[in-house]
DNA sequence: TGCCAATGTGATATCGTTCTCAAAATCGCT
DNA sequence: AGCGATTTTGAGAACGATATCACATTGGCA
């Protein structure tokens, strides 16, 4: 015979505690004017004796809104995301904010039921890394509604949202130079086709160093489902194979790195490599990986602050015009085949 | 001058569209009975029409728990806790909960403010990976009010919690054992202090293998914070070193592997190591290391099948016996000095 | 036929908070 | 002293959903 208690305490405990109304007490939690000060000690101490807590529910259905953002990423075994998510979570903390958070596995589906869920959980903002164009629809709707909604390191066209995204085609530009100025004159790019705008443009910086350069581009992009390792591994077979290999994202670098390894491909002798995307352990690497950083905790917390900046001075109608765009980092290491030096840093 | 009409459509519309009242409308959504076949299907039919989503708040006010559960991690760059939380958030979307995550830095204030704002969000249940004993009071007092709590990868005594463990001992146990079969006899067992109860078994694991062998062990055991490379280089470098490294964690592996490689130390050939926790980019490292693979996904997984068990069947007041207990499986690789082979699963 | 049970439906109260508005008290100024 | 302006306070109505209870309507069965 179970007895709930849970979260006895409210609102209207405090006010009998201090014999006044409970709008007098709503006064002083939200720190508004009008209170006396005394009477502001009283009610404190009273809030804190009775260990009192508002209930955020309560608070949320009076207000439409309530302190919590969402965060759908595609997942979080990639440490981009959840680098990023860490970040997210921290700033949002920081600001009072929850954070909802949203592994969508890049499925089209779960991320649309998630959004759906947003809604009837009144969360006062998005941030999302999205997955797939389906979803634009339904985040028009939720911007329409007065939802803020920032994308993070790739956008959609044709949607008012906030933009927060790296300088990809400065660093899949510089980071084939770099490749080029070791006297590479085949490279090819390897990844997933122009899903996200992200991936296109490192393409395009790809393409255009390799084309300043006078070179032919070769590129080498499949569909997500395909696996890249066996491709690279032919396309290295082939009667003129390319001599660098540019990996338009940590899980590409990891396939290739992988397929290397199994054919006992020898970095950077046989076949020079850059990542765009760095990660923790890069440097720890049989052949330490040269890659193009991304500050993915800067990302998430660009993306957060514009997100809940949005949220204190708009009541939410207003536009999302801000962009921000970070700068990248070429992290030299071995496997472009410099000795290791030292950090390049980027800007235009 | 903004119009705000986020989420309009209320339980009232969705009635007056088809004539009827609210009840009938709420008994639709909840599938409740005593509602007639035609007009379920009217309701259902105006829903889809207007849109219509529950307020999620007006129903947690109402009902005193939302469908949310709280996971707290101490972070999300270990990808240990990353592949967790991934778990935890689908296992619960699939049954129709959303994940309110937390990273709490295994900073002790933090926990304790983000337990106290689950209590204010009428969370309905929480899964946490402990930091701190600290936090435990408060545990206890969510206990008592009757919010189910499960704890990953570590617990504490004294509190009735559901548990979700490795089985640590035996992991330690076989990966030390490992080492003594290819002949070493002076092992060093490197790690955080006795933290948490996990790393207190693997150092029982790796005492009891070093103990059956009749060896010595040796320990090398700091407090977090402390710089842990410098330190195994010392003690490398002193009269009669040690021929193999047990690594208690994940960062503890990546920190000795930083500085062997900084000081050149030849792995297994100077030294052997074995590293409790196994990860992504182990295969792909300069010397491919042997570790212990905890299923941090299958925890995160059972964990959160345990707290959303206790969710339907008790109204949370109820006891919280349960404690699973997975396997470990090593992962045999070169660091330890073996040529590549295969798995060892692991069982009693 | 009469009566109890089961079914379908809606009016109303309620959850805990904040908003609106009005009343009371205080102050400043002519 | 008089009067408007300001501060301090509280009563009551929302917010959107569900629980409770009451009221019809049906059906089964003696």
């Amino acid at each position: 015979m179970a007895i709930r208690s849970r979260s006895v305490v409210t609102i209207a405990d405090v006010a009998r505690a201090c014999g006044v109304g409970t709008m007098t007490v709503s006064r002083v939690i939200n720190g508004k004017k009008h209170v006396s000060p005394e009477m502001v000690q009283r009610v404190e101490e009273a809030i804190a004796r009775l260990n009192y807590q508002p209930n955020e529910a309560a608070r949320t259905l009076k207000g439409r809104t309530s302190r919590t953002i969402g965060l759908i990423v595609p997942s979080l075994s990639d440490p981009f995301f959840s680098q990023c998510a860490h970040a997210v979570q921290q700033v949002a903390a920081e600001q009072g904010y929850m954070t909802m958070l949203f592994a969508c596995e890049a499925n089209r589906n779960v991320e649309a039921e998630e959004l759906s869920q947003m809604r009837s959980r009144n969360i006062a903002g998005i941030l999302i890394v999205p997955s797939s164009e389906n979803s634009l629809e339904q985040l028009q709707e939720l911007r329409r509604n007065g939802m803020p909604v920032v994308m993070i390191d790739r956008t959609f066209a044709g949607i008012d949202v906030g933009e927060v995204m790296v300088e990809n085609i400065e660093g899949a530009l510089r980071a084939t130079n770099h490749l080029i100025d070791h006297g590479h004159q085949r490279i090819l790019c390897v990844g997933y086709d122009r899903e996200y705008n992200s991936i296109s443009q490192r393409i395009d910086g790809f393409k255009k160093a390799v084309q300043n350069a006078s070179l032919q581009p070769q590129y080498l992009l499949v569909n997500r489902g395909v696996a890249i390792g066996p491709r690279v591994i032919a396309a290295l077979r082939s009667p003129k194979p390319p001599t660098a290999i540019f990996t338009l994202n940590n899980v590409t670098s990891v396939a290739v790195l992988t397929a290397l390894k199994r054919e006992e491909i020898r970095i950077p002798q046989q076949v020079a490599i850059i990542g765009f995307d760095d990660f923790d352990l890069a440097s720890l690497l049989a052949v330490p990986l040269t890659a193009v950083r991304q500050p993915a905790a800067e990302l998430g917390r660009h993306a957060t602050r514009m997100l809940i900046d949005s949220l204190r001075v708009g009541n939410g109608t207003g536009r999302m015009p801000s962009r921000i765009v970070l700068p990248t980092e070429l992290i030299v290491r071995q496997s472009c085949g410099c000795e290791p030096i030292s950090r390049i840093p980027h800007s235009k």
